[in-house]
DNA sequence: GATGAATGAGCTTTCATTCAT
DNA sequence: TATGAATGAAAGCTCATTCAT
């Protein structure tokens, strides 16, 4: 009888939010970012056409929300002790939590690889990547100073092409790539 | 004023084909395939819509016989000595071809990796892909099982994903991936 | 502490409803009609969009009571010594009290002017609205034969056409038309 | 069997675009333009919704074109002996002319007053219309100053207004507003 | 009384494909 | 062979209105 509080409405947007992110991020990894339509999501969410946009702006923005909360978990996951150093072991649990993220992500994954190498979905996405991206890139580079490579520049270009084709091969067809000897293996060349 | 011949209706027909590959592939490459229309395609290609139904039977048909085409020059380019066998130095060959390929074809490689990570293009596709890999997938488990790898088919997972994760990095943004330096670099790793 | 009285309870939901119909005249002049949503209205007028509901049973309902509240106000500014004949002093202060009544209530003539050449709009008010009009109409007809007019009917027309025309140039670029100015050279010209 | 001619096409096009654009002002006239949807239009011309977006690029456009074109049939109508002067006859003329157009477009003339009042569309096509405008408003202020009035441009207000509040009037109201007998009226009043 | 979640019909627009000429 | 007019299904999105709480 009484109106609903406050937080019961945070609550009820909360949830549906995740819900609705959570249906389209299946079906976009599943079939692909055009080929679902808004209409598609709400009916696998169970809900109408309509409320989809109570909660996103529009269906870029859904993805957009989408990817960029992958982004901040795993940054959140991957980020070391803060010190804007990466140490050698820190390095290693690096390949070791981005494989981990990967196998209980798969689908986020799955869609990220696929959006990223849509040009309009691209555009979208990318200023708002990169900048996240830098600091680490900043330390990889350090790292690969310090270590004594020659050329830093290109050696993390072999290290991020070598774990973003791994990746992006197992996510297509998991059962050709097992993920944690292809974890080992990486390792045992980084760590020496 | 002779009427042309057979030979000549054909020649004019293969030439008007490629240039609409042409075309759309370069379409295709800068904006995403759902992005550009036939209508699009067949201005660009300075003719009508209608005729370049009379050429491609559907959309779909076109990007099956550009991606298809793609692939098949490249597996003539990197056929080796066709005994089966793969060398040390075919080896080391194919990955100087395959990285040439990327260089010459970059907006191919480009769309190749954008349309692999769709579901619905992959599917459309992937049989027939898988059918022209499978030849030298099983060359290559034998190369690396002569060379000594405990696993090789983990190894060519490793090689695999490392030659395409770098090859997606490049086309994306070639400014910062020096593909030469990168080619001497991956040669150097498999060269010993 | 004391529960509040029916006469409290109609005071707050009478001043609510012109509350709302205020923000609604402003939106609606500004931007149209079709242009501002019942969600705009409810917040601009800081409640919520089911509450307005239960104030004005339709966005429809709105509007005519709006209107008609103009009408009704306007109407009782003009009304004469309720005799039924018009005088001149009666006509001349007619002329001032409405150019009087635009001057104060632009927004609500933009409004009126909007919404009284949209035909759905005109077939739900002009009923009433005619109705309204109906006993002026009647004085005017009879000042004007009385003022020694050829035809009455034509020179009403003329009349009504003239301060029509004025008001709604100069609701819609007041800075164009002197408002002041105008009255005067109209009142001129009726004033002989 | 042989195909189209260009001027075949060109005569489809130009016949195709009148029969819609006729179609949307009967409709946009008698119900407004929010309330016909483009559905409506095509239904009524017999065609596809489809095909009105090979004949205008959106809902927008299609109004904006059937306004313009009226206004520079008007204009070109109006437009006097080019040298920038209007003779008194002119302006009696003008007048006339004006009133002509009004019996002849009656429906446009309802579209036009409907549109210029709606400030979204006001905001669409003013620009255009004001420097339209313009000649016509600088040669009235001139032909009032050597007529000797004190207020020119107070003057241009009241001829414009006048003219404007009877035809919006009549277009809205036929039966009540005698048009042939008002243009004489009007005329009388210059005429001296 | 008061909230905003939820609905669903309807909107404008796009586009692969067909077809008369 | 060659054209572009024509179609129609489906997309993304809006919004007045209802309703559980």
């Amino acid at each position: 009888m009484s109106p609903r509080t406050t937080e019961q409405f945070e609550e009820i947007r909360e949830s549906r939010k995740k819900q609705i992110m959570d249906v389209a991020l299946e079906l976009f990894s599943e079939h692909g970012f055009h080929q679902v339509s808004i209409n598609q999501i709400a009916k696998e969410a169970g809900i109408s056409k309509g409320l989809m946009y109570n909660y996103f702006e529009s269906k870029d923005e859904l993805i957009k929300t989408i990817i960029y909360k992958g982004i901040d978990e795993m940054l959140d996951n991957l980020d070391p002790d803060h010190d804007g150093i990466l140490e050698h072991h820190e390095l290693i649990n690096y390949i070791h939590l981005t494989f981990e993220s990967v196998r209980k992500n798969q689908k986020y994954w799955k869609l990220y690889f696929a959006l990223m190498v849509q040009p309009p979905v691209m555009k979208l996405i990318e200023p708002h990547i990169s900048e996240l991206k830098k600091p680490l890139a900043s330390m990889m580079l350090n790292y690969f100073e310090k270590r004594g490579y020659e050329d830093p520049a290109l050696e993390m270009g072999v290290f991020s092409g070598l774990i973003a084709g791994i990746i992006q091969k197992y996510v297509y067809a998991p059962e050709y790539f097992p993920l944690e000897k292809l974890e080992k293996r990486i390792i045992e060349i980084y760590d020496k």
